[in-house]
DNA sequence: GTCTATAAGGAGATAGAC
DNA sequence: GTCTATCTCCTTATAGAC
C-alpha cells in the first residue's frame, strides 16, 4: 500500500529544489506553484509566506545532513579513516547536486544576516559541523600523535572543506575536495 | 581645482556598494537611480542593462583587489611575512566591510555559473589568487624546508583562506581567518 | 483543502521632450 | 546627457467560490 506524497511535502520538496539550484530570490512563488501542480491558494494554505517556506527548506536540510552523513561514516572506526570519509561524503554530495554548493552558505551569501532566523539556522549547522570534526580530532590525539592544538586543527580542517565546497561551486568540478583528502592523507 | 566625480562613476559607486551589501536580485534599478539621485534615463545612456553594471562592478572589483594587495604587501620581503600579511589584508578587508564577504564569491552563490561572463570573471579571479599564494611559497621552498608539495599546499593555503571568508560573512566576525594565520605560523 | 480571480506594487527597460 | 512618463511583465499575497 504506497502512501501518496502529501501536496505541502510536494510544495516543499519543489520549493526547496528551486531555491538550492537556481537561488531563493531567483525563484518565484508563481514558479513553485508551476512545478509543484498545485494552485497558488493552496501553497498558502500550507505555508504563511515565501519565507516559512524557506526556513522549512533549511530546517530539513539540516536534519538530512547529519543523518545522511552518519549512515556514510557508519561502518568506519578508524578516526582518519573517519576523516577522510567525511571529505568523500560532501564530494559525493556536490557530484550529485553538479557542483551547486553548500545550502546554507548560499543563503547566506544571498540574504547576509539580516534575517534573524535563517541566520541562526545557518550558524547553528555550521558549529555542528565543526564540532563533528572536533570530536573525531578528539580520537585522533588520543591514539596518536598530537600534532597540533586540536581545536585548532578542526578548526582548519572545517575551513578548508568550506572553502573546497565553495571552490567545486564556482569551477563545476571536486578537485579541491580531492585536494583536502590528499593533504589530510600526509598529514596523519 | 577639484574634479566633480562623473555621473557614470557615480552610477557604478552605488551599484557596486547596494550589489555587495544586499545582493545583486536584492537591488532594483529603482533604488540604484535613488541613491545615485539620477534619472532612470541616465542610467540607460550610461549602461545597456543592469548586466552590464555588474560585468563593470565585477571587473572593478577585481581591479581593486590586486593593486589594494601589492600595495599592502609592498614593504614585504620574507615570504612568510608575506603570508601572514596576505592573510591580514583579507581581514582588513573583511573588517572595513562589516564581515560582508568576497565580491565573487556571492556573485557565483546568487547567480552559479549559468552566466558565462560573469562565472569566467569570478573564475578567473580565484585563479589569480591561487597563483599569487603559489608564488609566495615558491620563494618559502627554495629558501627552507619543503615540507609538502608546493601545489597542494598552495592549494589547501588557498582554501582555508576562502573558507575562513565564508565563515567571516556568517558569523560577522573575523576569528577564523585569525585561525588562519595561527596555523600559517606554526606549519613554517 | 483546493481552486480561480485579483489586488497592489515593483521589476527592468524604452520613448521622446528638453 | 539628463529628464519625465510610460510600457509590459512579474512579484508576493489575499478573498472567496466550491
Amino acid at each position: 500500500m504506497e502512501k501518496k506524497i502529501s501536496t505541502k511535502q510536494r510544495i516543499l520538496d519543489t520549493a526547496s529544489n528551486l531555491f538550492y539550484y537556481q537561488g531563493f530570490n531567483n525563484t518565484g512563488i508563481n514558479q513553485i506553484i508551476a512545478e509543484a501542480d498545485i494552485a497558488i491558494g493552496s501553497l498558502y494554505k500550507h505555508y504563511r509566506s515565501k519565507n516559512d517556506l524557506l526556513y522549512s527548506y533549511l530546517q530539513t536540510e539540516e536534519e538530512k545532513f547529519f543523518t545522511s552523513l552518519n549512515e556514510y561514516l557508519g561502518k568506519a572506526s578508524d578516526p582518519k579513516e573517519k576523516l577522510l570519509k567525511l571529505v568523500d561524503f560532501r564530494i559525493r554530495l556536490q557530484e550529485e547536486a553538479q557542483c551547486s554548493g553548500c545550502h546554507f552558505i548560499k543563503i547566506n551569501a544571498e540574504l547576509g544576516r539580516k534575517d534573524e532566523c535563517v541566520n541562526e539556522l545557518v550558524l547553528n549547522h555550521k558549529a555542528k559541523q565543526k564540532a563533528y570534526l572536533h570530536e573525531i580530532l578528539d580520537e585522533l590525539s588520543t591514539s596518536g600523535s598530537q600534532h597540533l592544538e586540536t581545536s585548532l586543527l578542526a578548526n582548519i580542517l572545517f575551513l578548508m572543506i568550506e572553502g573546497a565546497v565553495v571552490s567545486a561551486t564556482i569551477t563545476g568540478n571536486t578537485n579541491d575536495l580531492k585536494s583536502v583528502k590528499a593533504y589530510i592523507q600526509q598529514l596523519f
